[in-house]
RNA sequence: GCCGGAGUAGCUCAGCUGGUAGAGCAACCGCCUUGUAAGCGGUAGGUCAGGGGUUCGAGUCCCCUCUCCGGCUCCA
């Protein structure tokens, strides 16, 4: 048999070789180091037989991702043998790698719990099963057996797994993996053993329903990590250390940018400092949308429910509403700004020439999220978003959906984070002809391609009326989190009877494309604050200065450049507290002040001031006008801050 | 909403098996008059999330509620 290794090289092996012989045929090094094989996409134990004539990596400690996922569902093996040993009666479901670690779901016996307290004894069972040096032993088993088998042991998820597979791709056998005294229905990979688990260390313990679904179970899972060496885990427990650091919820705090309190759950009470930040991006989405013909509107934050039933949401989305009722009539909060604009819209006649029609509102919206999925400014109840609605041709999607796009990136660039795109296709259940998505989905595609984007399809995952782009990105400890969509909208035209006249003199049903580039602009500034780490550039600086007198004898003159400085636009506050000047240089440093300039008896002398930059320390002397000068043309750049050295 | 955890001064936290609440920082008041990351001294500050219960006695034990944290589900 042959396969083609990396480099090119053919590599003949015996019949029925496996991915070992593959690795010792190559070198004793490698042989030692192998630890599974990938081929045809496909990870593969190192103990079975090759696949002849396809190309062949031997995955060893070096290779990565393929060598954490392994290591780390061996981990989950491990992890659920202790486990099984410490609690009789447990019953077993999935164990995966993930981005992070790996997991474990469990059900524990009646009135068992199990907390952060119990992993110490749980991880030193793991451990003696590592240092046991035991062997993963794939082996085969018909449907019949393993049903048997975990019937017997009452392992229910497992034989329900089974059941599934026999139904759902009509198998008849199944692999299971045996280490130690445990032995589990898997598909595999593993590696060769336990013994290649230099570092484990369990994270978190969370519900988990049976399946992803809230109807059934709810099983108890083990968050863990694992690493080939005890430094990497180290490496890893400093940067999710470090990560919580910057998490915006205690930044927020620290900065004095915004609170929350119980009064108002899942509402950020904003600071005037969070204020600053806030309107310094609306600002900029309003500025950016007049240079792309987006207009401004106000509708209301209360409509009569008449209006929610004609959107639609009165069935749908009612749950999630904040309604209330005065007069006997009754009323709905907005959760969105999409029937206030369609209704704006129908109020008027429109011609084809008028279009498209862009409105944007940056409007207050209430959304009656489940209290266990608020989450700091990242989920809240309350919000406001970079919000817009257009009303357009058949004709003229693709451009908008152009504009929309660039829009968006040009946003994001300014921030310097990247983006994922998802395009979220038709859904079982949706409304429109075939032909109808055909051309949306086929305008959206054709506008990531022509602008060279990549970007995940999601199958299925559009909305009912029309399919989407959005935009994530990730917070400091890997969350996703949506900022931007783009989406088409059939549907609310039709509700709302909106029309235009066309070139015939016939009525036309306009296609409303729903838009966000930030998304909220809570959310947006949760990421923003933990992005920047609460090192916000100049232009997004909540005190973009802060005057330093060296002693009160300067107090004035430090009073008189902040005075001068204001007036030329820039945010600026003297510290005149009769501390030392190293006290207010370190307070100053601590509240990520961009700039901290320094008046004492000389610059008072000569009209200058002593500039400190944040990460650059003193760069010197200049004259106050030169230093508006500097920071002027910084923020007209929105240029980004100087990085930590 | 569901599972688990937590809630003590403005913040970070201590308070052993029940016996009248404590530290650091911040705040306030003085002194110091300060040259690029913490000057010194003093003062004040708590319905121990809220409510109910057990007990001679509850921050500590039990129950309910609220909020927050970690997940899950949801996010039209």
């Amino acid at each position: 048999m042959i396969v083609t290794l990396p480099d090119g090289t053919e590599l003949e092996l015996p019949e029925g070789a496996t991915g070992a012989d593959a690795a010792a045929a190559i070198g004793p090094g490698l042989a030692r180091a192998a630890l599974a094989v990938r081929q045809a996409g496909e990870v593969r134990d190192l103990a079975r037989p090759l696949i002849a004539r396809e190309a062949l990596e031997i995955i060893t400690a070096k290779s990565g991702r393929d060598a954490l996922d392994l290591i780390r569902h061996d981990a989950a093996h491990v992890l659920a043998a202790a486990v099984m040993e410490l609690y009789p009666g447990v019953k077993i479901s999935i164990g995966p790698p993930i981005e992070q670690g790996f997991y474990y779901d469990f059900e524990f016996p009646d009135g068992v719990t199990v907390t952060e307290a119990d992993f110490d004894a749980i991880e030193a069972r793991m451990r003696e099963h590592i240092a046991a040096g035991e062997t993963f032993d794939r082996a085969e088993a018909t449907v019949v057996e393993a049903l048997a088998r975990f019937r017997a042991e009452g392992q229910d998820y497992k034989v329900e797994l089974i059941e599934d597979l026999v139904r759902d791709q009509g198998i008849d056998t199944v692999s299971v993996y045996r280490n130690g005294p445990f032995t589990d229905l898997c598909r595999g990979p593993h590696a060769p053993g336990t013994a290649t688990i230099g570092a484990v260390k369990l994270q978190s313990v969370a519900g988990a329903y049976w399946r992803g679904d809230a109807s059934r179970t709810m099983l108890t899972r083990i968050y863990g990590t694992a690493f080939f060496t005890k430094k990497e885990l180290e490496a890893e427990l400093e940067r999710l250390e470090q990560a919580r650091a910057r998490d915006h919820r205690r930044l927020g705090r620290e900065l004095g940018l915004f609170t929350f309190s119980e009064v108002s759950p899942g509402s950020a009470f904003w600071l005037p400092k969070g204020t600053t930040i806030f309107n310094q991006l609306v600002g900029l989405s309003r500025e950016m949308g007049e240079e792309r013909g987006f207009t401004e509107v106000k509708t209301p934050q209360l409509y009569d429910s008449e209006l929610w039933k004609t959107s639609g949401h009165w069935d749908k989305y009612r749950q999630n509403m904040f309604v209330t009722e005065a007069e006997d009539r009754e009323f709905g909060l907005k959760p969105m700004n999409c029937p206030g604009h369609a209704h704006l819209f129908a109020g008027q006649r429109w011609s084809y020439r008028d279009l498209p029609v862009r409105y944007s509102e940056p409007g207050l919206l209430h959304r009656n999220e489940l209290s266990g999925t608020l989450h700091g400014l990242l989920r809240v109840r309350h919000f406001a978003q970079d919000d817009a609605h257009i009303f357009c041709t058949e004709e003229q999607i693709e451009q908008e959906v152009r504009t929309c796009l660039e829009f968006a990136m040009e946003t994001f660039a300014i921030f310097g984070f990247a983006v994922e795109l998802e395009l979220s296709t038709r859904p079982e259940q949706r409304i429109g002809s075939d032909e109808m998505w055909d051309r949306a989905e086929g305008a959206l595609q054709k506008v990531l391609d022509d602008e060279g984007l990549s970007y995940q399809v999601n199958p299925g995952d559009g909305a009912f009326y029309g399919p989407k782009i959005d935009l994530h990105t990730t917070d400091s400890l890997g969350r996703s989190w949506q900022l931007g969509t783009v989406q088409l909208d059939y549907s609310m035209p039709e509700r709302f009877g909106l029309v235009y006249t066309g070139a015939d003199n016939a009525d036309h049903r306009p296609v409303m494309i729903h838009t966000a580039r930030m998304g909220s602009f809570e959310r947006f500034i949760g990421i923003l604050v933990e992005h920047y780490a609460g090192e916000f550039p100049l232009w997004l600086a909540p005190v973009q200065a802060t005057v330093l007198p060296i002693s009160d004898k300067h107090a004035d003159a430090a009073h008189a450049v902040a005075s001068t400085l204001r007036g030329q636009g820039l945010r600026v506050d003297v510290d005149d507290r009769t501390e030392s000047l190293g006290r207010r240089i370190r307070d100053g440093e601590l509240a990520r002040a961009p700039y901290l300039l320094v008046v004492g008896e000389r610059e008072a002398a000569d009209g200058t001031v002593s500039v400190r930059r944040r990460h650059e320390g003193d760069i010197g002397t200049m004259p106050v006008a030169e230093f508006a000068a500097v920071a002027a043309a910084e923020i007209a750049e929105r240029r980004e801050a100087p990085a930590p050295a």
